[in-house]
Parts: structure tokens; C-alpha cells; sequence
DNA sequence: GCGACAG
DNA sequence: ATCTTGTCGC
């Protein structure tokens, strides 16, 4: 199912204004809960993809079936660019259509994994924290690049990880190793999952690649997508 | 002030 | 993110 959206009233117009927004949600992210079993009921991937020639963005949200790692519902959103890419102000860009994504998937879509991150931010507030913050869902996020971020190299076999520090010495999320001698993913908390949890997550969701299926599917569902949504425009 | 910087 | 073919390797 296609839904279509245009840039949410109220929707932030600059960046200091962005900034303001995530300063007010931030107190509201749940950090306490250990978050769902890993290997029970549902885990959801979202992903998005642009044409900025068109102003056309695309949303995918996957659910996968957690224990086999089967699909069992997706959905797709157009939508219009709603934010420039800023670095730390990612949210503003993508959240609008992967709501709709998420609206038109039926039934619940249990844990959300976010490609980008969540507690690891400039003000604590990314992605997976902020879609968190407007679902209630349990959120992570997983990224490829380590953003501002320092590490040290994990050990080479999967599960290695290590502390992802910010400037100060804080752990904002973990250098994780899904494949054995393969650039690690870069774990962080969104909303209503420990730090542990959301690294056991990521490993049970990368049995053969690096990046999580949930994450795989919603970005090549996306691209499709947006192809199909871009034809003849 | 300059550079770096999730997607 | 996106521009982009073949190619090396399991």
C-alpha cells in the first residue's frame, strides 16, 4: 500500500527552530525499558529515498516476522522534501513520510529499526529517538558511518564491539561487528530499548550481512519505489 | 573562523 | 542520499 503526504503544518522551517524541537522532545524519550525479546513477534524496518531534483522522497516500513526473519506486511509513502539535509537535523527530513509508511502498515509493527541513530546525537535526539518519541514504538537505530563519533576497532569475530564515545567520554551507543573482519555497524538507543538489548536485536537481524534485514529490505523497497513514483514525472 | 558531519 | 559497469570472489 502507497500513501501519499505533503509537509506537516507546524513542520519546522529553519534550523534553529529544528534545534528548539528536538531540545522540547528530548524529555520525553524512555530510556528505562530493556525493550522486547529478541526472536518474538515483530521487528520493522524504515528506510527513505530521494529525488531532490523532483522534491519526491519515499518511505518504506518493512515488517519482518522476528524469529524467521520473514516479510509479512510492508508499506510505501510518497511524500515532498520537508527539511534540507542538515547533519543532526536528519528527523526533519524523513519523519513525515516514514510516518505515513508506518500508518499504512497493518497491524503492529513491534520494534522499529532506524537506519541512522538515536541517543547518538548532537543533543541526544536523532532519528530513532525522535520517530520514538511520536509512535510510542520501540525504537533503535543502526548506522553505517560513526557520525561524529569515536571508537576503538572491535575485535575481529561478530559480536565484538566497543563503547561509541562522544566528545567527553559519554557512551551514546556501540561499535558493533555483525560480520567477522567487516567494518562494524554503529548501535545506539531510540526509545524504550536498553543499549544491550538493541545490540542483541542488530545481531539477530544480521545472520548473512552486515546491515540488518529489516534495514536491507526497507532500503531496496524504497528505491523500487521511488523509480516506480519517478517514471514519466 | 574552518573543517567534519547519520541519510 | 546520489552519480554509476563490470568485476573479483565466495
Amino acid at each position: 500500500m502507497t500513501t501519499t503526504v505533503g509537509v506537516p503544518a507546524g513542520w519546522p522551517a529553519g534550523e534553529e527552530e529544528a534545534r528548539a524541537v528536538q531540545d522540547e522532545l528530548r524529555a520525553r524519550v524512555v530510556v528505562g525499558e530493556v525493550g522486547p525479546e529478541v526472536g518474538v513477534g515483530r521487528v520493522t524496518g524504515v528506510d527513505v529515498a530521494y529525488d531532490d531534483e523532483r522534491d519526491v522522497v519515499v518511505a518504506a516500513a518493512v515488517v519482518l516476522d522476528a524469529a524467521s526473519l520473514d516479510v509479512v506486511a510492508e508499506a510505501t509513502a510518497v511524500g515532498r522534501i520537508s527539511f534540507p539535509y542538515v547533519p543532526g537535523l536528519l528527523a526533519f527530513r524523513e519523519i513525515p513520510t516514514v510516518l505515513a509508511a508506518l500508518d499504512a502498515l497493518p497491524g503492529d509493527p513491534g520494534l522499529v529499526v532506524c537506519d541512522g541513530y538515536g541517543l547518538a546525537h548532537p543533543r541526544r535526539f536523532g532519528l530513532a529517538s525522535h520517530l520514538g518519541v511520536l509512535t510510542g514504538l520501540p525504537t533503535i537505530g543502526v548506522a553505517k558511518n560513526p557520525f561524529t563519533f569515536t571508537y576503538d576497532e572491535p575485535g575481529e569475530p561478530r559480536g565484538s564491539s566497543s563503547p561509541l564515545l562522544a566528545a567527553g567520554g559519554e557512551e551514546v551507543g556501540r561499535a558493533l561487528r555483525t560480520r567477522a573482519g567487516v567494518k562494524p555497524v554503529f548501535v545506539s538507543v531510540g526509545h524504550r530499548v536498553s543499549l544491550e538489548r538493541a545490540c542483541a536485536h542488530t545481531l539477530a537481524l544480521t545472520p548473512r550481512f552486515r546491515l540488518p534485514e529489516t534495514t536491507r529490505r526497507a532500503d531496496s523497497l524504497c528505491r523500487r519505489a521511488l523509480q516506480e513514483a519517478t517514471i514519466g514525472q
